[in-house]
DNA sequence: GTCTATACTGGGATAGAC
DNA sequence: GTCTATCCCAGTATAGAC
């Protein structure tokens, strides 16, 4: 039916943005190189601008369809969940799940903000800020209740995004502890952290230490 | 009695630390030339090699005193601080007033470890190891105690450490919160992490709401 | 749409006068 | 120890053949 990306003849523009976004969470945005995307896709450097027009526009297209996925799988996580408890419990147990899968993409656009020219800059941040703010609105409509005994809601709210965030920095695949083993332990921590006690008992069988 | 930096003669190197430093953590190692330092410090580009041999080592000198006068501070920190209670609260309070005292520092050391080449690198790490493994330490002792309620101690420190960490990325002096507020934030934070309630009651009177 | 080739800029580092 | 001047290479981006 549409004529883009549709049968399997070679999609460049989408592993040059693969390449580019592993190669910018390796490296960093200002130490990669178009030679280097270019060597890791194997084609030439100027092919490249067959289907980006800069560096710049590159990476803020990476952050933008990144931010864009996450914005709306996060919505469809917290839909339905009611109640500051349940909400933040479903914030966590959905942030560290897509960290642990996506972990290049949500490096990228944590550490690459100061990486953008102003206008992408402008616009990427806004939709960061909005992520940000359905924690803090869960966090303070949590302490209004009553039912979190946290101080600043904006202040926790960032002290758990760099916590549940940090998990891209050291989680790799085939380590000691297993993906779930790890979300437990992150929602438990982000749980507790507000004052609250385990969420249902020891939750999936305490057998940490055996 | 000293030769060096003793009277107030200009002091080219300390001065040429300080602006890479600050350049270093507002774009990253890669993004700053050494032309960039030296407008900064207000020499032409060649000086700065009167004083390190190559911005590598630059970068290396930087994150080796910052580490070692961090490490200094910490072991102060906790020297005579007994059980894992008090040495957690201890810990993170010590982090975070260090970190906001030496945002730059801190920034640095934590992110451009990969910058570093791999002597540097294995150098440096190590140092960053030993204080992370004194929390996990901590961790690991408080809940053998059966004081804390925590998942695996190791994800547990290094969840800690990047909430701790992360108040560098949007502290600045003479916002909203003072410096004394965001601490017990942060404490409070870090106590009820590990399933404790509180320090010591409201701690420093409650009144962070009108 | 990819290639080769190149324009142009800026980077790290060095040499030698002062 | 700092300066000016320069080397040499790597970087982004573009032009034009195929």
């Amino acid at each position: 039916m549409n004529s883009d990306a549709n049968t399997r003849r070679k999609d460049t523009r989408g592993e040059i943005s693969g390449c580019a976004l592993r190669l910018f969470a390796e490296r960093g945005y200002a130490a990669v190189s178009m030679r280097d995307i270019a060597e890791a896709v194997g084609v030439r450097q100027g092919a490249i601008y067959n289907h980006f027009a800069s560096k710049q526009e590159l990476l803020a297209e990476l952050m933008t369809s990144h931010l864009e996925a996450v914005l709306r799988a996060h919505e469809a996580a917290l839909a339905g969940v009611a109640g500051p408890v349940a909400r933040l419990e479903a914030f966590a147990r959905f942030h560290v799940g897509y960290h642990l899968d996506y972990p290049a993409d949500v490096f990228i656009a944590y550490m690459e903000l100061r990486s953008l020219e102003p206008e992408g800059f402008r616009r990427i941040n806004a939709m960061r800020s909005r992520y940000e703010g359905t924690l803090r609105a869960i966090l303070a409509e949590g302490a209004a209740a009553g039912l979190f005994s946290i101080g600043d809601p904006a202040v926790h709210a960032r002290a758990l995004l760099a916590m549940l965030t940090g998990v891209t920095v050291w989680y790799r695949e085939g380590g000691r502890l297993d993906r779930a083993t790890i979300i437990e332990d992150y929602v438990r921590a982000t749980l507790q952290s507000v004052g609250l006690r385990m969420p249902r008992g020891g939750d999936k069988e305490c057998s940490t230490q055996p």
